[in-house]
Order: C-alpha cells, then sequence, then structure tokens
RNA sequence: UCCUCGAUAGCUCAAUGGUAGAGCAACCGGCUGUUAACCGGUAGGUUACAGGUUCGAGCCCUGUUCGAGGAGCCA
C-alpha cells in the first residue's frame, strides 16, 4: 500500500493545515542554521514560510543538500506543519517540520543578499529584485489598488471603455509625447484617454478608461515615470461638486480596501497605517485663493525664522529653502508648494478653483468669475503630491471653439471633439488618477518606481 | 536644461598626498531554535574613463561618462 501524497499547498493557505504533512514549491530566500538544524525561509509567491531540518530527522546527506544550498535556489519541500509563534515569514507563525526536499535547480551567485544595496543596483536587477519582500508587498498593493479600482466603479455605475493609446498630434506641444512612426506619418502615445471618454459618455453615460499613459517630460523626480498607469473616470449630467464627492468616496474606497486586504504587506513594509485609518469622506476643500494666501503666509513666517506647525502640531518638514514657497495669485503650484500645503492636513485635500491660465483649455470656468475654472486637484497627505487631477468640462461648443483659438490649437484635430457639445451637449465631469502615486503613498515608500513592476525613467528602460 | 552630491572587492562602505581595509556575500570548519544568527579560517582590487600637478595621487586640478537628490518641465 502506498503513502497518499501530500497536497501541494500555499503558504498563505498553510494555516488551514495544521498538523498535516503538506508540500510546498518555491524559492529559497533566504536561510540560516546552527549546527544540526537548517531554517530555510522558502518563498512560493503568496507568501514566506520557514522550513525546519533537523538532520537526525532526514539524514545526514538531505540535510547537507540543505544545509548548502543557495538563495534562490528552486525546490519542493515537504513536511508537518507547525504553529510556532517564533516562525518568521510572512503571514509568519507557522513552520515546516521538513521530512523531504527536492532541489529542483540551484541557484548559484544570486546578486541580491540580505543586505542593503544602491539603487542603480537595483534597477539594473529590477527583474529580480521583485522577488524581495518589500518590492513583492508593494506590488500586491498595487494589484489591490487596480482591483478596487475597478470594484467601485462597476459597482457605482461606470463601465469601462478602452481608449487608444496611439493618437494623432492634438496638442500643440509635442516634446512631452512620444512619437511614434505611423506608416509613414507621425503618431503619439496617449498622455490621456479624457477628450475619447468625453464622447464615450454620451454613449454610455458613466465610463471609465484604465491603462497606461505617456509622459516624455525629462523630469527627475521621486513623483515622476515616464509610463505610467491612471484611471480616467467621466461622468455625465455631473458639476464640480458632484465630483468631488465621487473621488472622496472612490480614493476612500481603495485605502480601505488595502487596509483590509493587505495589512501582511504593509506590516512587512512598516507603514504606518494609523496615517490611512482615517480616510474617509469627506475631505477638506480648499480655494486655489486660500491655498495661495496660506502659501504667502507660510513663506512669510518662515523667512521670519518661525516654525510654522503643521497637522499634529509637528513642524512642516522638507522644505528646504522657503523661498521654493514664493507664489502670487495666477502661477500654478510647484511640487514645493504641494508639500507644504498637505502637511496641514491629515487626509487628502482638494485644492479647488485654479486659474484657468494655467489649466487645459477645455475646463468650465465659473460664472461670473471667468480667470478662475471648475478644476479640482486631490493632493495626498504626508507630501506625496498631486493624485488626482479633474475637472468640469466646458460643455458650450461656442466657448470651447474660442479657447481651442486662444491656446493656438489647430481646429482641425479637435473637429469631432467641439462636435460633441454639437448633438446634446449637457454639463459634464471628470477626474484622472494616478496609480503610481497612490501605491506610493499608501505604501509609504520613497520613490514611485517602486510602485511599478518594470518602472521607465527619463535614464531607465532595461531591463 | 540648471543646481548639489557621488563613482574604491560581487554588494554596502572606510582609507591626513606616503604599503588599499572592514562588514556582508562566496568557499572551508564549528554549533539543536535561528530571525540581516554567531564564532574561527580562506580567497577576493586596472580605486568609472582620459589627461595633468607631484619624488609620490583613491585623495589635488581639467575634461568625459554614468548615477542619486532637487529645481524647471508636468494641457
Amino acid at each position: 500500500m502506498h503513502a497518499t501524497p501530500a497536497p501541494i499547498v500555499s503558504i498563505e493557505d498553510l494555516s488551514r493545515y495544521v498538523g498535516q504533512v503538506v508540500t510546498l514549491r518555491g524559492w529559497l530566500y533566504n536561510k540560516t542554521g546552527k549546527g544540526k538544524l537548517a531554517f530555510l525561509q522558502v518563498r512560493d509567491g503568496t507568501g514566506i514560510c520557514q522550513c525546519v531540518v533537523f538532520r537526525p530527522s532526514v539524514g545526514d546527506e538531505m540535510f547537507a543538500i540543505a544545509d548548502k544550498l543557495p538563495q534562490e535556489s528552486s525546490l519542493t519541500v515537504t513536511g508537518a506543519v507547525k504553529a510556532d509563534a517564533r516562525a518568521p515569514g510572512v503571514p509568519g507563525g507557522y513552520e515546516l517540520d521538513v521530512q523531504s526536499l527536492q532541489v529542483i535547480q540551484r541557484a548559484e551567485d544570486y546578486p541580491i543578499g540580505p543586505k542593503e544595496h544602491g539603487t542603480e543596483f537595483l534597477m539594473d536587477h529590477r527583474h529580480l529584485w521583485i522577488r524581495s519582500s518589500r518590492q513583492w508587498a508593494v506590488l500586491r498593493v498595487r494589484a489591490t489598488v487596480m482591483r478596487a479600482i475597478r470594484a467601485w466603479l462597476d459597482d457605482h455605475g461606470f463601465i469601462e471603455v478602452s481608449t487608444p493609446i496611439l493618437t494623432p498630434s492634438a496638442a500643440e506641444g509635442t516634446t512631452n509625447l512620444f512619437e511614434v512612426d505611423y506608416f509613414g506619418d507621425k503618431a503619439y502615445l496617449a498622455q490621456t484617454g479624457q477628450l475619447y471618454n468625453e464622447a464615450n459618455i454620451f454613449a454610455f453615460n458613466r465610463v471609465y478608461c484604465f491603462g497606461p499613459t505617456f509622459r516624455a517630460e525629462k523630469s527627475k523626480t521621486r513623483r515622476h515615470l515616464t509610463e505610467f498607469w491612471m484611471v480616467e473616470p467621466e461622468i455625465a449630467f455631473c458639476d464640480l461638486e458632484q465630483l468631488l464627492e465621487i473621488e472622496e468616496q472612490f480614493v476612500s474606497h481603495i485605502v480601505q480596501t488595502c487596509l483590509r486586504e493587505n495589512a501582511d504587506e504593509l506590516r512587512v513594509l512598516g507603514r504606518d497605517v494609523s496615517r490611512l485609518q482615517g480616510i474617509a469622506p469627506p475631505f477638506p476643500r480648499m480655494t486655489y485663493d486660500d491655498a495661495v494666501a496660506t502659501l504667502q503666509d507660510i513663506h512669510t513666517r518662515l523667512k521670519a525664522g518661525e516654525t510654522v506647525e503643521a497637522h499634529g502640531g509637528v513642524p512642516l518638514q522638507g522644505i528646504e529653502d522657503p523661498d521654493l514657497l514664493k507664489i502670487e495669485w495666477g502661477m500654478d503650484f510647484g511640487s514645493p508648494h504641494e508639500t507644504a500645503l498637505t502637511q496641514l492636513y491629515d487626509k487628502p485635500v482638494f485644492v479647488v478653483g485654479f486659474p484657468s491660465a494655467v489649466k487645459a483649455f477645455y475646463m468650465e470656468p465659473y460664472p461670473g468669475r471667468p480667470e478662475v475654472c471648475k478644476s479640482a486637484d486631490l493632493l495626498a497627505p504626508e507630501g506625496y503630491g498631486e493624485i488626482i487631477g479633474g475637472s468640469e468640462r466646458i460643455s458650450s461648443g461656442e466657448l470651447l471653439e474660442q479657447r481651442i483659438q486662444e491656446h493656438g490649437l489647430p481646429m482641425s484635430a479637435y473637429k469631432w471633439y467641439v462636435e460633441l457639445r454639437k448633438y446634446g451637449s449637457v454639463p459634464h465631469s471628470g477626474f484622472g488618477l494616478g496609480v503610481e502615486r497612490t501605491v506610493a503613498w499608501i505604501c509609504g515608500i520613497e520613490h514611485v518606481r517602486e510602485a511599478s513592476p518594470f518602472p521607465r525613467l527619463l535614464n531607465r528602460l532595461y531591463p
């Protein structure tokens, strides 16, 4: 009679198999040992489990194999699941009392050790770095964010309608677009799906597009990628006030879903989840006018050598040079301005009503105050910057044509877009949320490059 | 494009202008509860590249390349 083979299980499910003999398939993440004991940390993609190899239990030969196995070797390991508070791992608390193990491939000279490494080295080895527990955790959170985005929109009457990535020349400056050859013509990688979204709402009402967007900007900061993912909902019969309510519900749902489903990942990242638990509607709203006045006040006080208190009474952080906060009405915010403003609140903050001159041509002006438009940026807390840009769109065909002319844009390229206002125009609004910045904020990581599996940056196209 | 900083062992970093070193990783040995284990040992170098100053340069000077952080840019 043959013994029943041990079931192959995932590390995330180990708690259901305490006392049973199971098989894990995975890779050796790290190991340590003490004489006749070898502690193998095995990861299988769903978690990390400590597998304890005891020489008298497995015999000298198998023990020697386990004891000499290099990091990232692939293996299957069979043993009894034991609950033990000492067991490290993700989720941890359970370990395997090894009865046998089989090496699938010995990995020689794995370059990423359990020590510190520099950014360039890690980015050159991004294809391997994603195996490390912190990167693994971030990308698991990213997957949750993307799932939460779709789930909330799908549950609130939106349908996903894809917009093109290859687009004709449309905007005035093509310097920030990636140009591609399109059978002898020039085409550009999309930096937004919004204009197409506006066509789609007249067919489907609430829509969203969700995919990669491309910006050929020579930005070298912790907040910029040249390829990033953006979700852009667009809503018919919706004004700016209604839009902000949708945005705060949407963002809160994303954050709360991550807290609920990624507690282990956020623990691996050492994230202070108390900074996220209170993320719920309503978010504070601040007009652009007030924001400028606030920034001018902060600038004056910092120049006078005063300490400016941020939320929670702690001093304002990260302002190297107070003069970077200089601003006058009419100027767009730079990142130092956003950094200062967001520290005043413990939630994301809306800045509403930017000058029309610094925003896109299609934003609806305020009645009686045409120099200001119905636009709102949502700035994430803790200095993570703008995660949403949104606005109510111009619904009048005449005004839209006027704006296109004022911006020196080619009317022919926008013929179809203006035509949308001819056949049943309605008030409508929409916004775009950047996935990587949102993930970086939720995870509490320094740089958006870690929020993308294979990030593309100014000087980074490999691997 | 601009500003600041950096490049030394596979990795992370030290080294008054005077013999290039440590920790980790690798390899050998020891240990029955390790958590980035610990202890002992071995091996590991065109100091990014090119030129210059000097009796002598990892160190000082000039240029180049690459990288990091920030600014600008980011309808």
